[in-house]
DNA sequence: GATCTAAGTTCAAAATAAAGACTCAGTAGC
DNA sequence: GCTACTGAGTCTTTATTTTGAACTTAGATC
């Protein structure tokens, strides 16, 4: 991809060119950019979907999980939906909204270069094509589906 | 994408098939998940690099952002480089590492998420194939480089 | 020597998070 | 009916972070 002007140079870059109010990145961040959601969500695409199954699991304080998951809920990426196990009361549970869903290719995004830098041992977890068994990587493609690479790439604000 | 077991089920998920600290995801969440981080390594792909450049534009608090660069430093997604405008003293620059600009697939894909979601207007942002103009968007491929649809992406844990 | 600037550090006050006790609604056992 | 139990929270106190503002430092300029 190209990369935004190398520096040291003559004119430096001072500013972004793009508002924080107009670009999504920087939308999504306020809304995922804690401590704990991201994980939360990691939580809700492992199926992952009661308070107290969530809270064992991460080991996040009630009142913080409570927080967050009403925030999850408000902004659209969690459903409550009621469910009922044996003869027992009505719960509810988090499950992700197509919103949510639509998270995925994120959050592996960031799976896959956690794994490249971060992450000493191999992964436990395999991506491939259901039909060849090919591993699956992130990638910019075009509308019929052609990974471009990244020397190929043109980020311009218009 | 074969999505996790749907729930309302007789044997919900209880917990996360992959620990924490074998999961690129959490792995990365931990570096990266703060108010602040996403924003700094932000600007730093659009190219701004100087201490109190970032500090204006994202209205961040000096000693916030002296610990989140030297957090992004220590982790090595950022690298001081030494510059000198005129004939002033030399300061530092901070830079993307090219472990922080692989970082850049992940970005994207938040943002193309920030922007399907959460933007109202229009991004200003342009994503195309230099060679062809055709507008680009983030996607599993083979490692031939082609596109996988979600149904037909299979998620497993070894 | 006094002043300016970029790039920080330091410190008190405010906001958030953490830990743990408490609540509440419905079940189950006695 | 009384007691205990469970999942899903709330409430309260304490610890940790963040904020904002003032101070520092190193070299360049006047």
């Amino acid at each position: 991809m190209s990369t935004p002007e190398t520096y040291p140079s003559e004119t430096p870059i001072r500013s972004a060119p793009v508002a924080r109010d107009a670009c999504g990145m920087a939308l999504a961040t306020e809304l995922l950019g804690d401590r704990w959601t991201l994980l939360i969500l990691r939580e809700a695409f492992y199926g992952v979907s009661r308070f107290d199954d969530l809270r064992a699991d991460l080991t996040i304080p009630r009142g913080i999980l409570s927080t967050r998951l009403k925030a999850l809920v408000g902004a659209g990426l969690l459903v409550k939906a009621p469910y009922r196990q044996g003869r027992d009361r009505v719960r509810y549970a988090y499950q992700l909204s197509p919103m949510g869903q639509d998270l995925a290719l994120t959050l592996i995004a960031l799976m896959q270069w956690g794994e490249r830098h971060l992450q000493t041992g191999p992964s436990p977890v395999r991506l491939t094509d259901r039909r060849t068994g090919q591993t699956l990587q992130i990638a910019l493609v075009t509308p019929d589906g052609q990974a471009v690479p990244a020397e190929q790439v043109d980020f311009q604000i218009v």
